[in-house]
DNA sequence: CGTAAAATCACCCGAAAGTATGAGTGATAA
DNA sequence: TTATCACTCATACTTTCGGGTGATTTTACG
C-alpha cells in the first residue's frame, strides 16, 4: 500500500499539475463564456465532460487491473518426461551393462535379438540377465521389466 | 473483484477529497479577495466532482477484465485412470479368458502360475497365450505385454 | 435345436529362457 | 600389489515357452 503510494508519487504529482491546468482553463472559460448566452449551461457541460473524462483516465490508471485467472489444465504424459531413479539404480548395484540389457528386454526382445545387438554372446547376455533378476529380485523377464518400471528405473 | 479495488478506491477517494478541498480554498481565497457571484463556481464544483465520480464508477465497471492464463501441469497418472480400449479389443477378436490370460502375463506370472491362478491346466493356458500372440501379431509374451499397453488394452 | 465361438485339455518338439559354476580380462580402489 | 568389480564367455543342465495339431465341452445366439 505505501510502497505503491511511494511508486505511484510521480504519478500524482502529474496529476496535481493537469488538475492546475485544468483549473486554470476553467477560470478562463470562465471568463470567456460569462458574457455569452447560456454560458452557465457549455461552462457546466464542458466541466461535465472534463471532469468525467479525468475520472475515468483516474480510475485507469490508478486502480489495479481486473484479473481473471482462467486455469488451463494440461495434461502431461509421464512417459515423455522420463526421469531414471538413479538413487535406486545405485541402491541395487545394477550396473550400466545390465541396465542396457534391462532396456532392450522391456522392448521385448529375446535373449538372442540382445546379444547380436551389444555385440556380446548369448551366455553374456545370459549372465547379465541373471545378476539381473537377482538384484530385482525377480526370476523371470517380465516380471523384471514389471519391477522396473515400477521403480522408475526404465520408463514406463 | 471490489476488495482488490478498494486499496485503489481509496487513492482515487483520496484524490477527489484533495481536489474538493482545493476547489474549496481556491473559492476561499477568490472570496476574502475579490467579491464574485458564487453559485455558479459552487454548481461548477458540485458537476466537477459528480461526474468525476461517474466516470471513475463508469471506467470500474465498463472495463473489460484482464484475463491472465495459468497453464495447471497436471501428471497424469495413466494406471489410476485406465479406461480399456473395447473397440480395438473387439476388433482384434480378444476374448475375456485370453484378457486375464494377459493381464496375468503382464504381471510377470509363468504360464504356470497363470494356470494355478485361473485353475486351469498349463495346456489351457498355452492355447490361449498362443492365440493372444496371433492376434496380437508377436511371438513372445514380452512383447505381448508390450503391445498390450501401447493399443489400450491393458493398464501401463 | 443347431451352430459358431469360446474354453478346455492333451501330446510332441524345438527354441528360448534361466540356473549353476567357472574363468579370463581390464579398470580401479585400497 | 592385491583385491574388487564389471564385463565377458563358456559348458552343462533344467525349466519354460511357443508352435503345431487335434479333440471335447460350454456357452451364446439366431
Amino acid at each position: 500500500m505505501f510502497q505503491k503510494l511511494f511508486g505511484s508519487y510521480k504519478i500524482i504529482l502529474l496529476y496535481g499539475l493537469s488538475l492546475a491546468g485544468l483549473l486554470f482553463l476553467m477560470r478562463w472559460l470562465e471568463f470567456r463564456l460569462l458574457i455569452l448566452d447560456h454560458a452557465t449551461e457549455l461552462y457546466a457541460a464542458a466541466i461535465a465532460i472534463i471532469f468525467m473524462v479525468l475520472g475515468i483516465w483516474l480510475a485507469k490508471h490508478l486502480s489495479k487491473p481486473k484479473t481473471v485467472l482462467v486455469e488451463k489444465t494440461v495434461y502431461v504424459d509421464q512417459s515423455e518426461n522420463f526421469v531414471r531413479n538413479e538413487k535406486v539404480l545405485d541402491e541395487l548395484g545394477i550396473s550400466k551393462r545390465e541396465l542396457e540389457v534391462l532396456e532392450l528386454m522391456a522392448q521385448g526382445l529375446s535373449n538372442n535379438e540382445i546379444a547380436a545387438r551389444l555385440f556380446v554372446s548369448l551366455n553374456t547376455i545370459k549372465t547379465h540377465s541373471s545378476k539381473l533378476f537377482e538384484k530385482l529380485e525377480v526370476s523371470r523377464r517380465t516380471q523384471a521389466v514389471e519391477v522396473a518400471k515400477r521403480i522408475g528405473i526404465i520408463p514406463l
